[in-house]
Order: structure tokens, then C-alpha cells, then sequence
DNA sequence: CCGGAATAGTTGTATGCAACAAGCATCGCA
DNA sequence: TGCGATGCTTGTTGCATACAACTATTCCGG
């Protein structure tokens, strides 16, 4: 098997080690998206689903079920009454900076013996994967 | 959020979308470790089980799944009742080159502006950091 | 050599995540 | 003003995974 794609596969049972680890149970990529985009202000669904590349439906269920735990809070759009706007409660933030700080510190304990400028060539060059990899889907996807 | 922890994430993005447009329905993972086996003899399940940090139960699944579609063999081992011994048919080589065939194709030309060690730094760096995880939390796991 | 613990694997069940299709309001433009 | 596009929800499905319970087999200590 070529090296990178077993390098890929290497990764993702990481990550899948990790999640295991943690029974959040909360979809907490969807609550940074949301807490990213609150300062622009509203934050509405579609903007979710494109900036994950998932389904409408799907970011529509993960929303349901932040907004039953009482992490987020939707309010309608006063400007389109199809939409609705989404902002993160107390609750929301504390357990995006809960998760945030369980992954992290498993992570910085895991690298503890990279150097500062290797980590920061390991998040460089994955940013630059998933980016070229992305676009290139995406330019697929939209010819086809 | 961390960068490291967005790029992670965005990798993991990326592998979504190249997955989904790849209705491949094998599990190439388990199928390239059962054919990275075979020189050595016997494939167990119990082996493709550790190999992947997963359950017993989900690789049985898995291999019942290639065994339906005419991708794997699989005999009684003859030194043990309970186990059996598991091997690729014709069907599951090809199955897998293909499979990789299509992953490489798309990566390496995702990739076509990188130099080959930029590739390298790359795939060096992610199998350390997925080593360094999953020993980690292999750790932790023997603590528990 | 026998019986109980350990092992290999399967099956039942449950959960989470994802897609697609259909439907319902609402919006916006011709 | 009416019809197509848009934002979102719901129904259904399929897949991957875990855990627990079960069967059949093997291994080991007395």
C-alpha cells in the first residue's frame, strides 16, 4: 500500500481511538462552526452544511439534538422566515471549551516530544492536504 | 480551536468526500491487511481485530460482508476448531487494486504541485503522529 | 485426564452518522 | 401574482461501531 494513503489509514484509527475515548456524545465540529461564525453574527444552517460538506438533513439533525441538550439556541431570522439563527448558550460554549481541552491535552501529552517547528509542520502540510484534496473534490463535483 | 486540532479535522473532511465519491461498498482496510498477511501464512480475524484497534465483533461483520461478495476465503484453521483462516480470492485483488488505483490517482493529483519530499515530510510526520496517539491510548487503555 | 478458565468467532441489539427523497413554508423574481 | 428556488425538517435507509451474550473449542492446573 503507497506510504501516504497507510499514513492516512494510520490517522483516522488515531482519531477513532481518540473519539472512543471521549463519550461527549455532543457533535462538537458542529458547535465550533457555530461558535466561529457568531461574531459575524447569525448563523444559519446551510452555511453549517457547506462548510462541513454535509447534507442539509444531517447538520439539520446534529442542530436538533444541540438544541434539546440546551447547547444552542435558534432563533427565526426576522429577515427570512425560512431560516432560522443559531448562537451558542452557556452551556454550548462550556462544553466546546470542555472538549477542546480534553482533546487537547491528549494530544500536547501524545506530541510532548515534538519541537514547537515540527508540530507546526505536521498542521501545515495537513492543512495543505485536506485543502488540495478538497478542492479538487469539489471541482469534480461541481463538473459532474 | 487548536490548528492542529482544525487541520486534523479537515483531513478527516477531505477522506469524507474522497470516500463518498468512491462507491467502492468493500472495506479495503480490512481487505489490504488480510493481503499484507498472507506471505506470513494464516490471516486471523483476531489479528485484523488488533491491526485496527477495532471490535471483534464489527471485523466479523466486515469479513462475513467480503466472504458474501466473493472477495475472501475462508477455510477452517487446521491446528485450532475456533478460528479460521482467512485469504483473498482473485476477485479481492483486483477488488483492492483497484481501489488504490482510484485513491492514488486522486491523491497524486490532488498533490501534483508537491515535491516529493514535501509528499514525504507529510507521510512521515502523520505516521508519527498516529504512532504517538495510538501508543498514547494504547497506555491508557492498559491502565484502565 | 478432567473440569473450569480462556479464547475465536458469531449474533443480537443499540447508537451515531451519513445519504437521498419528499414535503412544507417562505422568498424572490418575471 | 404566481411559479420556481431556497431553507429546513422528517422519513427512511445503510453503514460502522460498540457491548453483551452465546457457542464451540482449546488450554491448563490439579
Amino acid at each position: 500500500m503507497d506510504p501516504l494513503v497507510k499514513s492516512i489509514y494510520d490517522v483516522l484509527k488515531a482519531v477513532r481511538l481518540l473519539k472512543q475515548r471521549h463519550p461527549v456524545a455532543a457533535p462538537v465540529g458542529v458547535l465550533a462552526a457555530i461558535r466561529r461564525r457568531e461574531p459575524a453574527g447569525a448563523c444559519h444552517m446551510k452555511e453549517l452544511a457547506a462548510e462541513h460538506a454535509l447534507d442539509p438533513s444531517t447538520i439539520s439533525r446534529s442542530v436538533a439534538a444541540l438544541v434539546r441538550a440546551g447547547l444552542v439556541d435558534r432563533t427565526p431570522d426576522p429577515d427570512d422566515g425560512r431560516a432560522t439563527q443559531l448562537h451558542l448558550t452557556a452551556a454550548g460554549h462550556q462544553a466546546i471549551d470542555e472538549a477542546h481541552a480534553f482533546y487537547q491535552e491528549r494530544i500536547s501529552h501524545a506530541l510532548r516530544d515534538w519541537s514547537p517547528e515540527e508540530i507546526d509542520a505536521l498542521t501545515a502540510s495537513m492543512s495543505r492536504l485536506a485543502h488540495d484534496l478538497i478542492a479538487q473534490e469539489t471541482v469534480l463535483e461541481a463538473t459532474r
